[in-house]
DNA sequence: GCCAACGTTGGC
DNA sequence: GCCAACGTTGGC
C-alpha cells in the first residue's frame, strides 16, 4: 500500500534542482533531528512511496517537485561526523539515533505556493497546513495527494 | 529579525 | 514525572 508524504527542504541546502542533478536524481535525506519525523521514515515509509518536494525557509515556500522514497531507512551518517552541523555527540554508532531514507526526485513541477495551498478548501486538513505544524516530514492523505497532483499539472522545465 | 508554537532538557 | 527554561522551526 503506497503512502504519500510531504518533505521540506531548504533550497539553499538541497533544492529540487540539486536533487535532480544528483546521481540517479537521488539524495540521502540528511539532517532530520526530530523524533516524530524520524519515526515517519522508520515506521511509515515504504520504498516507492510518493513524495511532495517542498521548499521551505525561502522567499516563496511551496511544493516544487515530485519524488519517491528510494530506500529503506538507514542511519544518517552526519550524526557521527563532528564537522557536520547535524552532528549528535549523544548518538553512538552501535545505537544510531537518527535515520534517513534516500529520496529520488522524479520531476520538477510548477511551484504550488503555500499561499495557494492554504487558499484551497479541499486541502484544509492537509497535515502540513495545521496550526503550529513544524515537522519537516508530514503524511499526505490520498485525497490530498489527488487534489495536489491535479493542481501541479504538467511537467515543467 | 520577530515570534508563535512546538520539542527537548534537566533540576527537583 | 513535572515543568520552567531554553532551543528550534519556519512563515512572515
Amino acid at each position: 500500500m503506497t503512502s504519500y508524504w510531504l518533505m521540506k527542504s531548504e533550497p539553499e541546502e538541497c533544492s529540487i534542482n540539486d536533487a535532480l542533478a544528483a546521481t540517479n536524481a537521488t539524495v540521502p535525506w540528511v539532517g532530520v533531528r526530530n523524533y516524530q519525523a524520524r519515526n515517519f521514515m522508520r515506521d511509515g515509509m515504504k520504498l516507492g512511496d510518493g513524495v511532495l518536494f517542498y521548499h521551505s525557509s525561502c522567499a516563496e515556500p511551496g511544493i516544487v517537485g515530485l519524488a519517491r522514497v528510494a530506500s529503506a531507512p538507514y542511519p544518517d551518517p552526519t550524526q557521527f561526523d563532528p564537522k557536520s552541523p547535524y552532528f549528535d555527540a549523544k548518538s553512538k554508532p552501535e545505537v544510531p539515533r537518527w535515520l534517513l531514507v534516500d529520496v529520488q526526485a522524479l520531476r520538477k513541477t510548477r511551484k504550488l505556493t503555500l499561499h495557494e495551498l492554504r487558499a484551497n478548501e479541499a486541502l484544509a486538513d492537509l497535515v502540513v497546513l495545521r496550526k503550529g505544524s513544524r515537522l519537516s516530514i508530514t503524511p499526505v492523505e490520498p485525497q490530498h495527494w489527488r487534489v495536489i497532483s491535479q493542481l501541479l499539472g504538467a511537467p515543467q522545465q
